[in-house]
DNA sequence: TGGTTGACGGTGG
DNA sequence: TCCACCGCCAACC
């Protein structure tokens, strides 16, 4: 079986308290796991980890880019609009209103009741 | 043991 | 806004 590093473990365990609705960026998780910069790395064990249990379709890059999904690209867009998120193109639009840094998302101040 | 790889990130041009 | 560079890290071979 495969012998899961304790990193491997702590990025999957992140990426599946991603709640509907809200992405990370690579950069996030690898922070979240304990190794900030290791952003290069989150994406190596996305690409590997076929989980079904693991959203990582809510994992994108910190340029809002989602990026490869193992080339279904179209797939991972279409799981994003269909929990919400807005996405054009290649990207997803409002990042920093759905991203997800561990806790949730800022007091909702002024410039969030509009849009 | 050591070099290569890649679903990345930030800076600049 | 887009693209090229360079720096980083853990998994692979």
């Amino acid at each position: 079986m495969h012998q899961m590093t304790e990193f491997e473990r702590r990025v999957l365990s992140v990426v599946r308290r991603i709640p509907v609705g809200r992405v990370a960026t690579y950069g996030d998780v690898a922070a979240l796991a304990g190794r900030r910069g290791a952003a290069r790395a989150v994406g190596n064990i996305m690409r590997r980890c076929g989980r079904p249990d693991v959203p990582c379709h809510r994992v994108i890059a910190a340029g809002g880019l989602l990026g490869g999904y193992g080339g279904h690209e179209g797939l991972k867009r279409s799981l994003l609009v269909a929990e919400g998120l807005r996405v054009r193109g290649n990207r997803l639009l409002d990042l920093a209103r759905v991203r997800f840094a561990g806790r949730r998302p800022p007091p909702a101040g002024r410039t969030s009741s509009e849009r």
